[in-house]
DNA sequence: ATAACTTTTGGTAAAAATGACATTAAGTAA
DNA sequence: TTACTTAATGTCATTTTTACCAAAAGTTAT
């Protein structure tokens, strides 16, 4: 737990290693509690979606919250995340990546925990989230009406948006919540739904198609009441040549 | 310390809040320190430098190191970067932000450390920092000439300095680098450092001045051996007002 | 089979942004 | 006054972006 009572003089420290640090107790620095909470996107009917878990213990207990937990001592806590991620849901290796710290001192109840935010994206009709022991149980929740989160949940996921807003125009991340095989249209779709915007069919399929980042397939969408679109995918050994050549996606 | 026998199964912990947290015992949890460590840029006669100190005290005595420290259990970390920086080089307010975390189990060798990059931008003619109590001292370090650095140190550097061409594009943070007046000639010569790249002179000012976001000062430069330029300053308050209208500052 | 309909797909022309370069202007130094 | 240096402005060809049109290709209803 923090110790609320303690100053920065209190530990009569003056440097941080200005005698050897092995013959030194700092074992009032070594008391906080690390955490990560993950922001994960999904992408469905149109609609951005995001995983969310409801608290089924004290604190915040009922209360919508980001999926999360502590780091072990002896965990790194990029794996922490993974794992966090696979126990609440299920769902293994995916892409993450850090959004911020939060350090506040008193943004946890139950002691000083600083937690890292990570955001990831996937492709829902590939993963079916389930519940664990520790939650009541885990949800796709439509963005537009996600409710005030537990913690600071809440200023998490709005940087973690800000992050992927920027990531989806110049990263080509936003193939990660399609399936495999998509339309250009679905593509088109996906983007507008992402940043708020509309643009212009043919000269999207222009722009996109003009990156050579898709491959086109020899196969149709089906069960499609009018002309059905060709389906492509997105081609990642082109794209890692192209980032070697110092190409830059733009959206 | 970290306690390199804990496996996450060693606890007997199921869940993060089963049970009320308070009935249970989560020290193994609360044993990590925490720090963060300050990417300081800073920009003189046409050369970008970093801001190091040498290490006066073990690990890693006398090895170059990004100024940084522990952060106290009951201090905000964004906080002690601050307070970092001040006691170390007397720079007082300056504008920080985030760039990653790092969280690698034996990253530090005095314990579970897991730290926080911070980068900023100075302009250096505003600041002569000055040596403190546990480092060597401070200097600027011409950032061609930067060598390995103790710790991680040269990780978060890197991951700084990507940072930092990342903003230089996309916000109009180049201007933290220069003193309030300055000709356009300058600016174009601060861009041209950061991203290793030449404008043409002329579709330089075009593009900048397009942007309404210099001010024209009834000055012009002194002591130059020829014509000299008239001089500018940032124009905050417009700044202000197009980013409220959804306007995007691209270089 | 054919017609009506819908969406894909390929194209074109105007407009806007970019980039290369030339010219003029305004100061300093001899 | 002249030479010199850099600032500042202007022009123009090229490329990129945008708006919009029309043919093509499939589906569904008749």
């Amino acid at each position: 737990m923090a110790d609320n009572t303690l100053t920065p003089d209190d530990t009569g420290r003056k440097s941080q290693f200005a005698v050897p640090y092995y013959e030194i107790s700092y074992d009032k620095f070594f008391q906080f509690g690390v955490s990560v909470d993950c922001v994960v996107f999904g992408y469905h009917d149109n609609r951005l979606k995001l995983l969310l878990i409801k608290r089924g213990a004290a604190p915040f207990k009922g209360m919508w919250a980001l999926p999360g937990d502590l780091v072990y001592p002896n965990e790194n806590i990029d794996v922490a995340a993974q794992r966090t991620l696979r126990d609440l849901t299920g769902i293994e290796d995916l892409y993450m990546e850090q959004t911020k710290v939060y350090g506040k001192v008193d943004r946890h109840p139950a002691g000083r925990v600083i937690t890292t935010g990570y955001y990831s994206l996937i492709d829902i009709a590939k993963h079916d989230p389930h519940a664990s022991a520790w939650a009541d149980g885990v949800y796709w929740v439509d963005l537009e009406a996600v409710p005030e989160l537990a913690f600071d949940h809440s200023e998490i996921l709005k940087d973690a948006l800000q992050l992927l807003q920027q990531r989806v125009r110049h990263q080509p991340v936003g193939f990660e919540l399609l399936p495999e095989k998509f339309a250009l249209a679905d593509l088109q779709a996906l983007y507008e739904a992402l940043l708020n915007e509309k643009y212009d069919k043919a000269n999207f399929r222009k722009r996109i198609l003009s990156m050579n980042l898709l491959l086109s397939l020899k196969e149709n969408q089906k069960d499609v009441p009018h002309r059905p679109a060709r389906l492509y995918k997105f081609d990642t050994q082109r794209y890692d040549e192209l980032i070697a050549k110092g190409f830059s996606f733009e959206l």
